[in-house]
DNA sequence: AAGGGATCTGAGACTCATTCGCAACTTGAG
DNA sequence: CTCAAGTTGCGAATGAGTCTCAGATCCCTT
C-alpha cells in the first residue's frame, strides 16, 4: 500500500516525519483537492478512505505537514483555514465574492514589486500574502 | 465632553449610529494608538477612560465602526485580529518578523497590477490583502 | 424640559475552530 | 523481531468572538 516511489512520502521520511496510515490519508486528500479544503472537509474526505481518522490527527498532521513545507495553510475568509499541498510553486489567490471559488495566479511583476518597496524600507521579504477579492467583471452588485 | 465639531463623531451621528460614551472611549483609543491593537488591548485601554466598557461592547463596537467604514480590521498573525482608524487612505502592511512592528506603505504600482492581474482572469476587484513579512536587511535568521 | 421607543450595554452563557492530556498503539532503526 | 520514540483517538480544554436578555441610555419629538 506504501508506495515508496513517492517523493513526497519519501521527502518527509527522510526529514524524519512518521509516515503513518492517517497521514498518507491526509496527504491522498490533498492530492485529490481541486478547492482549497478545510480541515473539517479534510478530515470528512480522509474517514472516507481511513475511518479511523481523528480530528485531532487532522489538525496534527497539518501542522506538521506545514512545518516541513508539504502544506501551505491559508485563511481567506476567517472561518477556520484552508489548505492546498504546496506543489507547483508559489502563487496568490483571487477569491471570488460571489461563488467563493479561489483562483490561483502568479505574477513576477508584482514579486518584484514587493521586494523593491520592502528594500526601500530596509527590509527582506520572509514571505507574503496577497489575496485579490473580487466579482466577475459586469455583475452587479 | 462630547466634541460636536468632531468630523468622525458627527459622521457616524447622520448614518444613524449612536454615539455612546463607550463608543467615544473605544474611538479615542484607537485614534491614540500608534501600534495595531487587539481587541484585549482596546478593551484594556478604553477601560482606563471608562471603567464600564465591556468586552462585548469592545467587539460589537469595532463591528460597528468596521461597517461604517470608520475603522479596518487585520488579520495578521492568526492571534487574533487588529484594528486601526481608517483614515488617511488605503495602505497596505509590512510585518517586522524580529519585532513584531507593522509598517503601512502604498504602492499604486502594485495596486495598478493587481487591478490588471484581476481584469486578464475577468474580474474586478473589489478588496485585497497585501502583507509582507520580513526582517531588517543584513539581520541573519 | 420631559417623554418614550428604539438602540445600546454589561454580564455571563455559548459557539466553534483548534489544541491538549494521556493511555494505548505504530513505526522504523537496529 | 524488539522496543523506544513518535503517533493516535478520545474527550476535555482553550480562546477569540457572538449571543441573550433585562436594564440603561440616546436622541427625536413635543
Amino acid at each position: 500500500m506504501s508506495d515508496e516511489s513517492d517523493p513526497i512520502e519519501a521527502g518527509l521520511r527522510t526529514e524524519g516525519v512518521r509516515v503513518t496510515r492517517q497521514r498518507l490519508a491526509i496527504l491522498h486528500v490533498l492530492r485529490e483537492a481541486t478547492d482549497h479544503p478545510r480541515a473539517e472537509d479534510i478530515l470528512a474526505r480522509a474517514k472516507e478512505q481511513d475511518p479511523s481518522v481523528s480530528q485531532a490527527t487532522v489538525y496534527r498532521t497539518l501542522s506538521v505537514l506545514e512545518k516541513a513545507g508539504t502544506v501551505l495553510r491559508n485563511e481567506f475568509d476567517g472561518a477556520g483555514a484552508r489548505y492546498e499541498l504546496a506543489e507547483g510553486g508559489h502563487h496568490d489567490h483571487l477569491i471570488d465574492l460571489d461563488t467563493g471559488a479561489v483562483i490561483e495566479f502568479h505574477s513576477d511583476k508584482i514579486e518584484r514589486l514587493q521586494a523593491e518597496i520592502a528594500a526601500e524600507l530596509g527590509y527582506e521579504i520572509e514571505w507574503h500574502r496577497l489575496e485579490l477579492y473580487g466579482r466577475k467583471s459586469g455583475r452587479r452588485r
